[in-house]
DNA sequence: GAAATCTAGTTGCATAACAAGACCATATAT
DNA sequence: ATATATGGTCTTGTTATGCAACTAGATTTC
């Protein structure tokens, strides 16, 4: 009676989760950003129990989202840092980040501004685009089995969708 | 002892999570994207238990991504889609989709691609880029308070950042 | 028209995940 | 020698989640 985990399903969406869907895992990512980087960092600024930072920083470093330095000359000193794979999460939770601003907070209220340095200007909402740069809607896009795809994908993906199509 | 919600946390992040931070959660929005929508539809294609299933789209529903629509003249047949709000989840299943093909499956490999209907091609990676659509780094932004901020926010946002830098 | 089936759940039980706080080991500071 | 700081682990409860059984209205089949 394990929770179940997304290991066995081919997917891009559930791989993710796996990594990222715990519980505090993605507000450490986004503490990280911010600059947190040692253990009572996390702990000060989330007022997440040790136990379960503990946990999670070992996850994500096992996932190798962080990794664990030891800065230590004086006494047990180690620092939590974002790999490359970690820092590519940053679109990530701007996602999040401009979902919520829009449909939490509303415009006018976010608590938090991302800006361009050179302008002055929040960046922009992201935006699925072509190859040119164009964006796209929902109808202009579609999905197809890609080459990693097997029956699992195809079972998930084509689910219900043909069954309730008039 | 109860699970911390993050609903006091005066982040966007934080808000995104207490609404889709669940584990399922993000698979059951992306079943519905791809077509899901009765309770045997997400069901089937996840593989979730009933109660948990049961749950989570009352929360969703409840948050305002799903509705839930009487579809039936013949017996109990309702029908949970992607309100506005749910639907313009698009853009955070898209970031943690080519997260994950990018460093769980790797190029190549991704299970699932999303094309551009006109062209064919690939839709184009997410970016984060400033009015002008120029890509920008993570050195090239800054964060700030805006407007919704308190001092949660900012002992949040500035946690740790000050004490180590050197 | 009775029995089986389908849909959309609820309920009860077992276990894993999570929270809170006590405790611990190493190292430096006083 | 004592106190403090860091970075945890351990213990103990409470939820959350999974699994299976059951329910209830409506439809289909016999």
């Amino acid at each position: 009676m394990d929770r179940t985990s997304f290991r066995d399903m081919n997917c891009s969406v559930a791989q993710a989760l796996e990594v990222l869907g715990d519980w505090w895992t993605l507000l450490i990512v986004r503490d990280a950003f911010f600059g947190a980087r040692r253990f009572a960092d996390f702990e000060a600024s989330l007022g997440i129990a040790k136990n379960t930072l503990s946990d999670r920083l070992k996850h994500l470093v096992d996932k190798g989202v962080m990794e664990k330095i030891d800065a230590g000359q004086t006494g047990p000193r180690f620092e939590y840092r974002l790999t490359e794979k970690g820092r590519d999460l940053h679109i990530v939770l701007t996602a999040l980040r401009q979902w919520s601003d829009k449909w939490v907070y509303g415009p006018g209220n976010e608590p938090l501004l991302v800006k361009d340095k050179r302008t002055g200007d929040p960046v922009s909402e992201l935006r699925v685009t072509d190859s040119d740069g164009n964006p796209l809607s929902l109808r202009d896009m579609f999905s197809v089995a890609g080459p990693g795809a097997n029956e699992e994908t195809l079972r998930m993906f084509a689910p219900a969708a043909k069954k309730h199509r008039r």
